[in-house]
RNA sequence: GGCCCGUUGGAGAAACGGUUAACUCUCAUGCCUUUCACGCAUGCAUUCACGGGUUCGAAUCCCGUACGGGUCACCA
């Protein structure tokens, strides 16, 4: 069997948007599942829409979710160029070619002339097709136009042989399309490139490209790109249509409704394996019950039969679980490594770091919430003296002051305040030295600390990493508020 | 509008004619616990868009309807 080779053929018209990423991975997946090749090509044909930098873009992130392309324009391969402007001249060759296969024909309408035709169809109300009076034009006559510099493109000729045309996807099954619907196509422009409909096949071909991945939209005109195939003798790839990822139910994801992009979400903190595991459950379901997958694994896992026909809603909450399942997978280390640029905009206060990366971990979804659970270690919020009772806890003001000024001692008491264990040992044998119940002493001093309703942490962590000095100032604060408190 | 594709709980989904329609996220409740979270446990579709048909038996096959998406560019 032919080793099987993919591409992914993105146009570097901005970020990279999440369906197309998922494009990216399903086609690294069905060749790399069978030991193929994975190659990166990029379609800027269209001069008017090219962004700069777009193409770094593309680079970054398919390097940085491990989508290892073998040949593309940085790498090489024997296959190239890999960028399709550099690549003009070997269109323009098989375009001629094609016209003289009688596949294509050269077209002198000009886009009023076009819109002439539209316009007609419109006022008979009929529905517009196009009919093309350059069909008449000899080949002799045309080159002639051509050779006295009159404007020109070169369109696809479709055969009317046969009324159906019919071709096999491997996710949609048998597709049928009536053959006088297909439009003869523009394949090269007046500026001399091609369009998508043309290079896409000259390029699949020459590329050796063994199975065609592609978003669902190409469903329907397919048809075309297989006669432009058969023209030239060549074999037909295998076709894999891709149902889309959606928004919500009647948008798509796409960069036009400024959805967030694989940078965006990065952005705000989500790791690019878990934005690559969740999106590959978008559209594919895996045999077994397992949904945490690495590259490696879903490699092993991924099978075209099991690409889903039906579209897909981009879920953000369960890829925020997906993200702080990834986080808590990992050791305290590696953790506190992705933690510490956002500790470094959001902690000024002196403190062990790593301290807090063990309280953060286990409730951290996406990095980006980190600067919000941590504010109150710079400063102690306003907070009301009513936060020191709680119904469950049974604390009360007699209760609250008597575990402050408890723990007051304790700080006082403690010589070494670079180590949490002294600390903690001390402050964990108050509860029974008072005859209290653990959240009657816990509960007063980690809001005297914090100020907050919710924390990392509790009682046990915070007064360490604060330090001895504004523990203290918190606790002395705290026993005021609570002094100068009258119950109703 | 023509043609193509789709439709299982709020979301992702399994099931490939035969038990009470898996599982995950979300949500709710409970447990654990110094708060929150983590973790653990339980619960949430008398039903698979709707209507017919085939069959002893249908979410699964067939037909139709509705709804949603795609396509009909010198964009990809």
């Amino acid at each position: 069997m032919k080793k099987i080779r993919t591409r992914f053929a993105p146009s570097p018209t901005g970020y990279m948007h999440i369906g197309n990423l998922r494009t990216a991975l399903y086609e690294y997946l069905v060749a790399k599942g069978s030991g193929g090749d994975f190659v990166l090509r990029i379609e800027d044909t269209d001069q008017s829409r090219l962004v700069e930098g777009a193409i770094d873009i593309i680079y970054d992130t398919l390097n940085s979710v491990g989508l290892n392309y073998d040949e593309g324009p940085d790498k090489g391969g024997k296959f190239g160029p890999y960028v399709q402007s550099e690549r003009l001249s070997i269109y323009k060759d098989y375009a001629e070619k094609l016209i003289d296969l009688s596949g294509a024909h050269y077209c002198f309408c000009s886009e009023d002339d076009i819109q002439a035709q539209r316009d007609e169809a419109e006022r008979a109300g009929t529905p517009f097709k196009f009919r093309d009076p350059c069909h008449g034009i000899t080949l002799a006559e045309a080159r002639a136009c051509i050779q006295s510099g009159q404007s020109f493109v070169v369109r696809q000729t479709i055969q009317l042989e046969g009324d159906k045309t019919t071709y096999h996807d491997e996710v949609y099954g048998d597709i049928e399309v009536d053959r006088d619907i297909l439009d003869e196509s523009i394949l090269m422009k007046s500026d001399g490139y091609p369009t998508y409909n043309f290079c896409n096949v000259v390029d699949d071909h020459l590329m050796e490209i063994t199975h065609v991945v592609r978003g669902n939209e190409y469903l329907s005109s397919t048809p075309k790109y297989n006669m432009i195939y058969d023209s030239f003798g060549w074999d037909r790839p295998s076709y894999i249509h891709l149902p889309p990822v959606m928004k919500d139910e009647q948008h798509k994801l796409s960069k036009r409704n400024g959805d967030a992009s694989f940078q965006d979400l990065v952005a705000k903190g989500y790791l690019g394996a878990a934005i690559l595991n969740y999106i590959a459950l978008l559209g594919w379901s895996p045999e077994t019950e397992q949904e945490i997958y690495t590259l490696e694994e879903l490699t092993k896992a991924f099978h075209i039969s099991r690409i889903s026909k039906s579209p897909a809603i981009f879920d953000i909450e369960k890829l925020k679980w997906m993200n702080g399942m990834y986080l808590r997978a990992m050791t305290v280390a590696e953790f506190n490594t992705l933690c510490l640029p956002y500790y470094m905009s959001s902690i000024q206060r002196q403190c062990d770091l790593m301290e807090v990366s063990k309280i953060l971990q286990p409730r951290v979804n996406i990095l980006g919430e980190i600067p919000e659970m941590v504010d109150f270690i710079d400063v102690l919020p306003e907070y009301d003296v009513t936060m020191f009772f709680h119904k469950k806890m049974k604390t009360d003001k007699d209760i609250c002051l008597r575990a402050l000024h408890a723990s007051l001692d304790v700080y006082e008491a403690i010589s070494d305040w670079t180590s949490v264990h002294e600390l903690q040992e001390r402050l964990s044998k108050l509860p029974e030295f008072m005859q209290l119940k653990n959240g009657q002493v816990y509960w007063p001093i980690r809001t005297a600390v914090t100020g907050k309703q919710f924390t990392p942490g509790g009682a046990l962590e915070i007064p360490y990493i604060l330090g001895k000095e504004e523990t203290i100032h918190r606790t002395n604060v705290a026993i005021s508020k609570l002094e100068a408190y009258q119950p109703i």
